[in-house]
DNA sequence: GAGTTTGAAACT
DNA sequence: CAGTTTCAAACTC
């Protein structure tokens, strides 16, 4: 933030020299900003887009602060008037222009977000809607700051733009940004009489903000002018008990965002990028808040002194969002302490201790922070990366997936989580497997993405609304596709999701073997569970630990996902993977002899992805595609051809599925990380070892952040976060994804890291610069959550 | 719901 | 690393 300002009063002075010119004044007529820009791409760039995204985030705290920016921006032109902000605001805003680029541009964004909600608000799950619009929210904004537009909206510099933004990170609150920005420029400073009557709209808006965001989300319109205020109340919300797990799980993905936001701020902070897999680390979550406690403190002081620096004044504003983030943060952390605080405490001691083992753990978390580290990574560059997008629960976001679903309604929620999904999100798990900022899922992006369902879907061969969705999407145009994926969603979590989350039946291993499916996948066995002797509990999160660092130390990829994206890059897996439906494979390969991977049994065919070179299996007939490189999915020639076991495994629908992966790998967005895991079971999410996961391949996901950073940037569409199905195929081997992958890998290639077995897994490749298309070879499929596992350097 | 099949995980 | 055992999911009846 300060960069920009800074520029902008150099930039002035020099302006006043060459004002006479008439050339200097037909610029100015064009647009006041331009100048402005030009020299705050250049400085501020950095810096700046990054905080003034955050300030975006903020809750309404946060433009109070703007104001008192704005004001000194005001002082440049007024100096008598400091504390009045919000006036000043106003005329800060001065570029209108610049506004309405923004607005354009976010007024897209928010008609993503718009139709990303539809399906949590047509799911109706009131507590965790607010909890997902926060979450999304926050994430949206994230986007947005990376986004070319936040550039915009911070080459303003003035409140008007942070206004925008803010609006363009609510989605719908373009329409206040448009109102705002021409009475700012309209009126001058009587602008600030707009600007004040907003922010009582806001308030007005915060009261009713439930009811707002519960109407909003079915409409889908959060163009009211409140939608700031009423965002700042959904982060304060989201705190909510309600949250429960899924929150923990949105919670990972902000504070991933809030971290390297917070970086790019504050100096002091470590540099995102170089922690990025950790972020979600309470150490790093601590650092965070005090950060923010730091910044809050600064930004009294500079409250005070309206005149001090720009650089002041950026911190200030810094300040303000960080701490409306830490708030939000700390409401994660309690939901996610709750589950995971000791299981957090033990991997910050893991972690300082070196240990490797909780990769997994961290790979959930990050998994979750790659899609949200999206942003930062763009910026930076970097940590995203590790960061994989994957919710939390990486491993076996395949095995999560179905699972997740169901937890999800056990839990509760949320509803975002649908997923995990996810986030995946959630796959998920993305929190609910649900990754999947990611996250997510996030739940607030699975929700928000009905692919996101369906890649579930996918996964799970047997649901048959994937089928279904196929079939409508093949016929559809992509918005009809949206719609039928809407309707998947739902339908998912009405019936579904009951289904969904599985449960594992344990008897012998006490939960506490990759046998267990829920342990596996890095969650905590539930109610639902029938498992004999479960020591999969947070009562014994201790014994959890140990067995997973265990095992960690045995297979550190133990608890990465199986599935592998990605492959829209990455050659790595396999072979013919990218002909695969998705692109994704089996890390390990798959050693099916009787089932002709053609049943569950195949961990490829349950994780939706085509068997590839690393498979040893005998008499492949995998429909998603064979070892021999034969087509895949999208061949439905082959399909046919196993039509007797596509009858029965429902591999017809898979094929379908595989059709509608692509296309929505097609669109072009669909990048966004998958949401981690599901987040069924987020809820329950298991400590993560203490250990940083690596991040999760996600990354594939993650290269799939820095690809996303190019999208967005590039793209308007930026925000439109990938639809859910993109994030399950990437976050399903996100999700699961144990960081490391993501943290590993280093953007570049996609580690084979040997398995103990020396089975081979390819972590996700993490190519920030890949295209979007190439990720849209994600697509991959449906599957699984993938978690991502961490490919971590650890090895 | 019980039993069988299957292949991954764990063990030797 | 290979072979065997254990295990729980997937599947069948």
């Amino acid at each position: 933030m300060d960069t920009p300002e800074k520029t902008t009063t150099q930039i002035t002075t020099p302006l006043s020299k060459f004002e006479d010119s008439p050339v200097f004044n037909y610029i100015n007529s064009l647009s006041p900003i331009k100048p402005v820009r030009s020299l705050h791409v250049a400085q501020a760039f950095h810096s700046l887009s990054f905080s003034s995204v955050p300030s975006i985030f903020t809750s309404p705290h946060v433009s109070s602060h703007k104001e008192s920016r704005f004001l000194r921006r005001n002082n440049y032109t007024d100096a008598s008037k400091p504390e009045f902000s919000s006036e000043n605001g106003n005329k800060g805003c001065g570029g209108e222009v610049v506004t309405v680029d923004a607005a354009a541009q976010l007024y897209e964004n928010s008609a993503e977000l718009q139709e990303n909600f539809d399906p949590r608000v047509s799911v109706g799950e009131p507590p965790n809607e607010h909890m997902k619009f926060a979450l999304e929210l926050p994430r949206t904004l994230k986007y947005d700051c990376d986004s070319p537009e936040c550039d915009s909206t911070t080459r303003c510099g003035t409140q008007s733009g942070c206004l925008s933004e803010l609006a363009g990170t609510s989605g719908s609150l373009v329409p206040l940004v448009m109102e705002a920005g021409q009475k700012g420029s309209s009126q001058g400073e009587t602008s600030a009489e707009g600007i004040h009557q907003i922010e009582e709209k806001t308030e007005a808006a915060e009261c009713d903000w439930e009811s707002l965001i519960s109407d909003a989300a079915d409409l889908l319109i959060f163009n009211s002018p409140v939608d700031p205020e009423a965002f700042k109340g959904l982060m304060l919300k989201s705190v909510d008990p309600n949250a429960g797990f899924c929150a923990s799980y949105n919670n990972m993905q902000e504070m991933q965002i809030i971290y390297p936001i917070s970086s790019g701020e504050q100096h002091e902070m470590e540099d995102p990028s170089t922690q990025p897999g950790e972020t979600i680390g309470l150490n790093q979550m601590n650092q965070v808040e005090e950060n923010l406690d730091s910044n809050s403190k600064q930004n009294k002081c500079i409250t005070s002194h309206p005149t001090e620096d720009v650089d002041n004044e950026a911190q200030t504003s810094m300040g303000v969002t960080y701490k409306t983030i830490s708030n939000l943060h700390r409401g994660v952390r309690r939901r996610c302490l709750d589950f995971e605080m000791v299981g957090a405490r033990r991997k910050n001691l893991d972690e300082a201790s070196g240990s490797s083992s909780s990769v997994l753990e961290n790979s959930n978390e990050r998994t979750a922070s790659t899609e949200r580290s999206l942003v930062p990574i763009q910026i930076g560059s970097d940590s995203s990366r590790r960061s994989l997008p994957g919710i939390g629960l990486h491993l076996n976001a395949l095995a999560l997936t179905s699972k997740e679903n169901k937890p999800i309604k056990h839990e509760n929620l949320s509803s975002g989580m649908t997923l995990p999904s996810s986030a995946a999100s959630f796959h998920s798990p993305s929190m609910g497997q649900e990754l999947h900022d990611s996250l997510s899922l996030v739940p607030a992006e699975r929700d928000m993405d009905p692919t996101e369902n369906i890649a579930s879907m996918a996964e799970d061969p047997s649901q048959a609304s994937a089928y279904i969705a196929s079939e409508e999407l093949n016929q559809t145009s992509p918005r009809k596709k949206r719609h039928v994926l809407h309707k998947i969603s739902l339908k998912r979590r009405l019936e579904g999701e009951t289904e969904g989350c599985k449960r594992c039946n344990c008897k012998k291993s006490k939960c506490l073997k990759l046998y267990c499916e829920c342990f596996a996948a890095g969650v905590y066995c539930i109610e639902p569970c029938s498992c004999q002797e479960c020591f999969n509990k947070p009562i014994h999160e201790d014994t959890v630990l140990a067995t997973r660092k265990q095992i960690e130390s045995r297979n550190p990829l133990a608890f990465a996902p199986k599935v592998i994206r990605g492959s829209d890059t990455i050659p790595e897996i396999g072979d013919d993977s990218t002909k695969t439906p998705a692109s994704a494979r089996h890390k390990r390969g798959c050693n099916c002899k009787k089932s002709s991977c053609l049943k569950k049994y195949c961990e490829c065919y349950q994780g939706g992805v085509g068997c590839s070179i690393n498979c040893r299996c005998e008499g492949c007939k995998n429909a998603f595609g064979r070892k021999d490189g034969s087509a895949p999915i999208e061949m439905e020639g082959e399909v046919e051809d196993e039509t007797e076991a596509n009858e029965r495994s429902g591999i017809g629908m898979i094929s379908q599925k595989t059709s509608i992966q692509n296309n929505e790998e097609q669109t072009p967005n669909t990048k966004l990380p998958t949401t981690p895991l599901r987040l069924c079971r987020p809820l329950v999410q298991l400590p993560l070892s203490s250990t940083s996961k690596p991040p999760r391949s996600l990354l594939g996901i993650g290269s799939s952040s820095g690809s996303y950073v190019g999208q967005k940037y590039g793209k308007p569409n930026i925000i439109r976060p990938m639809t859910k199905f993109e994030k399950q195929y990437q976050s399903i081997p996100d999700d699961d994804i144990p960081d490391i992958l993501q943290s590993n890998c280093s953007p570049t290639v996609g580690v084979k890291t040997s398995s103990p077995n020396s089975k081979r897994v390819s972590p996700p490749h993490i190519n920030l610069g890949s295209s979007p298309g190439i990720r849209s070879g994600r697509k991959l499929i449906l599957q699984s959550i993938p978690s991502f596992p961490s490919l971590t350097p650890h090895h």
